[in-house]
DNA sequence: ATATATATACTCAATTTGACTATATTTAAT
DNA sequence: ATTAAATATAGTCAAATTGAGTATATATAT
């Protein structure tokens, strides 16, 4: 076999959901040191080489790596994605190397407020304003990114139905409603759109338009946009929010982490009657303090949860009997 | 940096359904061949070597590999998950390196019925045979599977508990119900106990056990899993089975594919409410010739199904008004 | 002609969901 | 001390969905 000039980098989208936002941990050295002055050094994601004879795992490289560059030991971790597209990064050099991205999600909880000079937490939807609609529609949509889509659509004649459709879907422009799931099909229409610019990569090619959110280094925003995509895909069905939570919270805390995730506000009576009719949660006994109205029970997650009903509200209609 | 002897696999599980069973495409040779003599080479997967100056992205060279090794163009591609852990191939010496394998999982119509001497399809219940539960609950659980996790769970007297948790929830064996989801937990928790054998690696070691369905090379049953898992998980919200179905198809063929992926009968006057009402199928007026009883009226995919309505049944209580 | 297989329509109760109303306890402001 | 504002929690009710059937229609095989 020949020896093929491989780098693998594991890179962590590490989110924690403080004072009613999502947020990511982010760095500003690491990555692209070599390539970039200082002052000038974009937004980037915790990162490090996997090396194998250090790592005996791709997972605990990566906790080895944010632990080194952050301080932080994490707990829950997912394996998000893959990136390996020629000219991701702008190391691989001439000779035909390549870099080979593993994202990692990482959840923490929301009292890991911390901040380096090297590590800090950022909003998420900073990098993904369209995500936000808690507000309600955000305004953005309409003023700029939809004229701007539209203009796309009509820029090749070739393929503007195909365009169009998948404008359609990604962003619920005609009869549907909007999928809070569509993260990513939405973050990569925009990139090929020339919509979002990122830093050391297009900037250089298109170092006069602006885009629209916050810049992330190389393809980072898409592994941010991968993991929200994830995120509220799972939060439905698999006991996630609780690693966000401190041990025990209010119904209104939980309610507004969810929220946070997912973008939209909920209907707070029946939101309470999902988790406790589903006994997803349970009372602690204890009432939380520092409320401004009606103290609030404190609730803690049920465990056997995870064992009784796995998937509320989902389901093929299984045949009972023969 | 250090030059890092990494090389990366790119793995195919290529799933079609065919006369009821769900079938993985597999190879005798490629992966394995200057490790095992021709009559002994285990079943593997369609594999090849990613290589960076050929391959543009990872599934370019996937898409190559496969149509190399078994003649196959692809359509549906999806990446699945990144295996790095040490010693999971013996093709990693004492020198530090590492192979890390990158599987993608690939669905094909079921007319695709094909078979060269280097390439089979295999009924992927052959390798995961409890997971079949179409003709009642496998005898296979109850006669081996749970008296021998039985023993692995008191046989350590410190991870007893947790040992006994996890069982119970990978295969239901207290209060809740089976999930069809849970593949990789519950091979995962085989290949713990012991009770799945693969080749070429665990084999080495103990000659004499047998282990519980058929052998795959390395770690492929362990990426099959994956696949059942994201199939069966994915089957209700996206429109995958279509993937596997001609473009024209009965409703009876359209529900023996969903069962057969996921492993379950289900009632058939609910299934074709479901997904009559959704509208996710419209007749095409032509009617089945082939069948036994009364002819079937023939239907097709509605493409705007995925454009209307994303998650039929799921869904967090969006509010409405602020 | 009859049995068997399959398709399709329709029913009905139980459960779940969506959208409310009503009431209970707090703290903050006057 | 009283009132306003904020939050928690209970309960209602109609609509929609689901689970489990029954009934009937239209084929083929014997």
């Amino acid at each position: 076999m020949v020896a093929l000039d491989i780098n693998i980098g594991l890179n962590a989208v590490i989110m924690a959901v403080t004072d009613g936002a999502p947020r990511v941990l982010t760095v500003h050295k690491g990555v692209l040191s070599e390539y970039a002055p200082a002052e000038d050094r974009p937004t980037a994601l915790p990162f490090g080489p996997f090396e194998p004879n250090r790592h005996r795992t791709l997972e605990l490289g990566l906790r080895e790596w944010v632990e080194e560059q952050t301080g932080l030991s994490l707990g829950y971790v997912e394996q998000l994605y893959t990136f390996g597209d020629r000219n991701r990064d702008p190391r691989e050099r001439a000779d035909g190397s390549r870099v080979v991205s593993i994202g990692y999600l990482a959840l923490v909880r929301e009292n890991s407020h911390f901040r380096t000079k090297d590590a800090e937490w950022v909003n998420c939807y900073d990098f993904l304003p369209w995500e936000d609609w808690r507000s309600g529609r955000p305004p953005l949509l309409d003023q700029f990114i939809f004229p701007a889509l539209e203009n796309w659509i009509m820029a090749e004649p070739e393929e503007q139905a195909q365009r169009a459709e998948r404008t359609s879907i990604a962003f619920a422009t005609t009869d549907s409603r909007w999928d809070i799931e569509r993260v990513l099909d939405r973050y990569e229409l925009l990139y090929e759109a020339g919509l979002v610019v990122e830093a050391k990569r297009d900037a250089v090619l298109k170092k006069t338009e602006t885009g629209v959110g916050r810049s992330f280094a190389l393809d980072h925003r898409r592994m941010l946009a991968t993991a929200l995509a994830r995120v509220r895909g799972k939060i439905k069905y698999r006991p996630l929010v609780f690693e966000l939570l401190a041990p025990t919270f209010t119904l209104l805390k939980l309610q507004n982490v969810v929220e946070a995730l997912s973008g939209v506000r909920l209907h707070k009576q029946n939101f309470r009657r999902l988790v406790t009719n589903n006994r997803l949660v349970e009372q602690t006994g204890n009432m939380d303090t520092e409320s401004r109205g009606r103290p609030a029970a404190l609730f803690e997650f049920r465990r056997d949860a995870v064992r009784e009903r796995s998937q509320p509200g989902v389901g093929l209609p299984v045949r009972q009997s023969p």
